[in-house]
RNA sequence: GAGCCUGUAGCUCAGUCGGUAGAGCAACGGACUUUUAAUCCGUUGGUCGUGGGUUCGAGUCCCACCGGGCUCACCA
């Protein structure tokens, strides 16, 4: 080479690695002078193209059939793309042109591309380029742009990841998300099934005339579920606010204004421990339906879910075939093909705990022999609903593989919750589990303003005064007296639900940039 | 917070019994106009996570610390 590409190399055994370390040394521009100057890609009909190579392909695929080496009368193109893999053969050049669908090989000939061939020479791993080309196809038959020029678009400074493994240190792969997502294999589809889960649930409800709505994250009191929340300050104020671990109450008075089916999708956050399906901060959606229920919510679960498959299959994203609601978990599948089974709390303990779940002296013993404690640290008898809980914990959750709806839990572990018509000790909620993590959480919503307050009062007997004193929602309790619709309310954790439709074991391979320690 | 594992070149990894720090990829020089992780020849690149200790001698053994992974705990 002996060339200096970028006017700063300073001699032949300078890695490009310290090349390119150095602060300013490449500017924007190519050695020869070549100005940058690329219309803009989404303005004309073969840049359009160009922009998806995935479906592209295919395409031409389709037109020109599985050809044999040659030519392919087509349309001139131009595409952009990262640089990936380089395959120098003297004065023929074959490089994997990589965009966001996907790859694409560029066939450069010195005799082709003319004066432009100075720039192969200066082009590294992991720099953008665009090129000109019209389409052949190559001894192996791959679709590929044979090049007529070429522009150098950025320089990337930093060396690329190993071209076999990529980065696979976990914590390197999402502190540094834009490596993963460009070189590693399988990341950027995943977040695009992302995306289009989150878009495919927005369209549903919207079908449903559900009605979106930005509820405040910084709350007084963080209520709506049992978490610890993150505290912050308001400095004007000098108050206290915590960032809000559930989206539930603030959607519940909307609904006492008239929002008669709302929902948000968005973040919460709990302060609480990491953990494969667990993260900080997490995306949920919270939806109620007025003059629903709790069945009505399972029916909508599962359309919400099904919904999601289709898309994700339409986008190639999920298999199709004769069994398209089958899709793959780790060397495992789920079976997603409706209907959920839907079985009773009580029903599901009877059958994995084996003991009736209405003898409480059996359920006590039962959990004694697990190791469970009966009584408290002051020696009194704990309520007989959470011993029964951890027991149900302990010996059905795990072995619940799903879909499967949970119905019908204990009154006293859901104080937001309606209870059932002629069975007060039964609330009308459902959890749904698939492969041993929950994955929704509705109820057929507590709309009784007296009863809320007593259960709120009930639930806080246990803990101290601060903890108290932030949990209760009086203003809540106000607009309940102000009239609630008898309504459905449904929960879905969207992180996890990512999970499950994109084979993903950890919650951190579908959030973008997971909560991690400071560098250093 | 607890237990187990782990940290070596930009990346992926070897490193035996304590005895001169290794390979592949990437990068640099050379050959090659149909390659597919291209191939072939040559070259550069190291604070062995950090600090201490044992030893004639430590990547290797010991201690502490700092990261990371897995499992558990916490978690409607």
């Amino acid at each position: 080479m002996g060339i200096d590409p970028w006017g700063q190399r300073l001699d032949d055994h300078t890695p490009i690695a310290e090349v390119r370390a150095q602060a300013g040394a490449v500017k924007y521009r190519c050695a020869g002078g070549k100005e940058v100057d690329l219309p803009p890609f989404d303005s004309g009909e073969a840049a359009v193209e160009g922009l998806d190579f995935r479906a592209w392909k295919a395409a031409q695929d389709a037109e020109y059939g599985d050809g044999e080496r040659g030519e392919i009368t087509g349309p001139t193109l131009r595409v952009a793309g990262r640089v990936v893999l380089m395959r120098t053969a003297g004065k023929l050049v074959f490089a994997s042109l990589r965009d966001q669908t996907g790859d694409l090989q560029l066939m450069i000939g010195k005799q082709q591309v003319g004066d432009d061939w100075d720039l192969v020479d200066k082009i590294d791993l992991g720099d953008l380029i665009a090129c000109d080309g019209t389409l052949v196809r190559t001894n192996t038959g791959e679709l590929t742009i044979a090049a007529t020029g070429l522009t150098f678009l950025t320089k990337s400074l930093e060396v690329p990841p190993e071209k076999h493994h990529g980065l696979t240190d976990p914590e390197a792969r999402q502190r540094m998300r834009y490596v993963d997502l460009a070189y590693n294999d399988g990341v950027m589809p995943r977040f695009l099934a992302r995306s289009l889960i989150v878009r495919s649930i927005r369209e549903s409800l919207a079908e449903r005339r559900f009605v979106e709505v930005e509820g405040p994250t910084l709350h007084a009191i963080a209520g709506g579920a049992a978490a610890r929340p993150f505290t912050t300050h308001h400095n004007a104020l000098d108050i206290d606010l915590f960032l809000r671990i559930a989206l539930e109450l603030h959607l519940k008075r909307l609904m006492v204004g008239g929002i008669e089916r709302v929902y948000e999708m968005g973040r919460v956050y709990r302060n609480e421990g990491i953990s494969p399906r667990h993260n900080p901060e997490f995306t949920m959606i919270e939806l109620y339906q007025a003059y629903g229920d709790y069945n009505s919510m399972m029916d909508l679960t599962e359309a919400l879910i099904i919904d999601a498959i289709d898309r994700l299959r339409e986008a190639g994203y999920a298999p199709s075939g004769d069994k398209p609601y089958v899709l793959p978990w780790g060397d495992d599948t789920i079976d997603f093909t409706p209907p959920f089974k839907r079985r009773t709390y009580d029903d599901l303990f009877q059958e994995y705990a084996g003991c009736d779940p209405n003898d409480e002296a059996a359920v006590a013993a039962k959990a004694k022999s697990m190791g469970f404690a009966v009584v408290d640290e002051a020696g009194a008898p704990r309520h007989a609903d959470v011993i029964k809980s951890e027991v149900f914990e302990e010996t059905v959750e795990d072995a619940l593989v799903g879909p499967i709806f949970v119905t019908d839990y204990p009154a006293s572990l859901c104080p937001l919750t309606k209870r059932k018509t002629g069975a007060p000790h039964i609330a009308e909620r459902f959890e749904l589990f698939i492969k041993g993590m929950e994955l929704a959480n509705a109820y057929t919503e507590l709309n009784d303003p007296d009863l809320q307050e007593e259960l709120f009062k009930s639930q806080l007997a246990g803990l101290d005064e601060s903890e108290s004193m932030a949990k209760m929602d009086d203003d809540f309790v106000r607009a309940l007296r102000h009239g609630m619709p008898p309504a459905g309310g449904l929960g879905i954790g969207i992180d996890r639900l990512v999970m499950l439709l994109t084979n993903s074991q950890t919650i951190r391979d579908v959030i973008l940039f997971p909560l991690l320690r400071p560098e250093r």
